[in-house]
DNA sequence: TAAGGGATTGCCT
DNA sequence: GGCAATCCCTTAG
């Protein structure tokens, strides 16, 4: 296993939001939880800006979006539909709320324990009984907060640059082509082009 | 105090 | 491809 640098505080600080959610993409996140290792290169992101309609900070600081007003490098999580979570990476000026949505890693390590937390839910239920295959574990925002052991009460408001959830410098700096296109699920705002993905990368959540 | 709705997912047709 | 599931937060009254 090759040595990772843990990104410092000045990466999440000397880049804006449209800037760090292109730099985010090829970089790993890593949580080490007591269950073990999992990790996965982050291959596509959305960016939420000040001013921007669909961004959460949109009309006011809150409860639920209080991480977003943090220091960049804080970790926003919400609890989306009323039974899944997503994960930002909180960007921008304290008190500034803008985040990077992380939408969809391709795994790297502890790919067994990621099958083992999503399908939990399915063994408890007992409809599914096919193991997940690779591409199902990441493949989308609520995915990857599952398959990597992100919880809200234990993760919102935590530091990337401190801590057993990080993000690592790539491995290699092959420079991969990033499409820039429109984001998913969002009615205002629909038509900015603040999603990015890494090109024809198969652990991207939807072309 | 009440009611609407969401940065999704997976099952069903 | 369409749609239900399922809560809590936010906004309106």
């Amino acid at each position: 296993m090759a040595i990772q640098s843990k990104r410092p505080d000045t990466f999440y600080q000397q880049h804006d939001t449209l800037t760090l959610a292109q730099k985010l993409l090829g970089s790993e996140l890593v949580h080490d939880s007591p269950e073990g290792r999992t990790a996965g290169i982050i291959v596509e992101t959305e960016a939420y800006l000040w001013g921007d309609p669909a961004c959460h900070a949109y009309r006011r600081q809150t409860t639920r979006n209080a991480a977003m007003f943090g220091p960049p490098g804080t970790l926003y999580v919400y609890l989306i539909y009323g039974m899944y979570h997503c994960v930002n990476v909180v960007s921008g000026a304290i008190g500034i709320g803008e985040a990077v949505l992380i939408r969809a890693l391709e795994p790297t390590e502890g790919l067994d324990l990621m099958r083992a937390r999503r399908q939990e839910r399915y063994l408890v239920a007992g409809t599914k009984s096919k193991p997940l295959s690779d591409k199902e574990l990441c493949s989308g925002p609520a995915k990857l907060v599952q398959a990597m052991g992100i919880r809200l009460a234990e993760h919102n408001f935590s530091s990337l640059t401190q801590g057993p959830l990080f993000v690592s410098s790539p491995f290699s700096a092959a420079a991969a082509e990033i499409v820039t296109t429109t984001r998913i699920g969002i009615t205002q705002g629909a038509d900015l082009p603040y999603r990015f993905y890494v090109k024809n990368n198969p652990f991207v959540s939807k072309r």
